[in-house]
DNA sequence: CAGGATCCCGTACGATACTG
DNA sequence: CAGTATCGTACGGGATCCTG
């Protein structure tokens, strides 16, 4: 596991250019941006129009949407479909490749659920740093 | 499935203050950021110290290990021991919280190493759009 | 309708001191 | 050794306007 070493220690963490060998980075590089996963989600339940995007993302900007959705085309996650029509038609689908992560998604909101019942359940959300005596003493 | 409404409009995604309902954000924000990961898998292997971390995580400043540190020990992830000595002495572990997220890093392992290794099979890389006919016509 | 071009801002992170 | 304080910067992302 040389991932510690080779993976963060690199300015360009969740960019499009990451690392090239770490597999961690990769993935976050994929879905670690802000509205990654919710495009994801949305595309997972089946084809989108861009618009339809926009609308099922409340909150998120044009710009920001199609930034999200070049970049995961770039790394081949979505597919994206022009229909020279006017006007403009565009579709975009996840690919093979695209619907791996769905597994990933998946953990990531289970965890999430398990780690928010604990904190609801204990409710210490404060720092409760411990001040012990000395190892051996 | 409420969560690409509630999730992603959130303008401090991945900070400490999120949308106290996501399970996936809430994940984000624990481990989304730069050198999260990084940290927890250390601890994942044992219990460190201060500049042992830092040790292991060539380029971290100091001030961003702390902070992530701290973070971390907020949301109960990490304990954090300080044996009043001189000179100073903190020891950092995982809570029994800490050690769920292992199974999220580990399939963002798997599913980066899967995605990797078919990015270098098809080297496409570049936005390759489609530009189709009309749907039906 | 899809999306490019600008302008702007918050903030996460790094570098570099400096303390107990 | 562990940590804070300060300063500077890059950049992700929002808002707005504009085009084919």
């Amino acid at each position: 596991m040389n991932i510690n070493k080779s993976c963060s220690n690199n300015p360009n963490y969740r960019q499009q250019q990451f690392e090239q060998n770490c597999p961690i980075e990769y993935t976050m590089a994929l879905i670690g941006s802000k509205w990654s996963i919710a495009i994801l989600r949305e595309l997972l339940k089946g084809d989108r129009r861009t618009h339809e995007l926009a609308e099922a993302l409340p909150g998120i900007s044009s710009k920001t949407l199609t930034l999200r959705l070049r970049t995961l085309e770039k790394h081949g996650i979505i597919r994206r479909k022009v229909y020279p029509e006017i006007p403009p038609h565009v579709e975009y689908s996840l690919t093979e490749k695209g619907r791996e992560l769905q597994p990933a998604i998946a953990i990531l909101k289970q965890v999430g659920q398990r780690l928010l019942s604990q904190e609801e359940a204990f409710r210490p959300l404060k720092v409760n740093s411990e001040v012990t005596q000395r190892k051996e003493a």
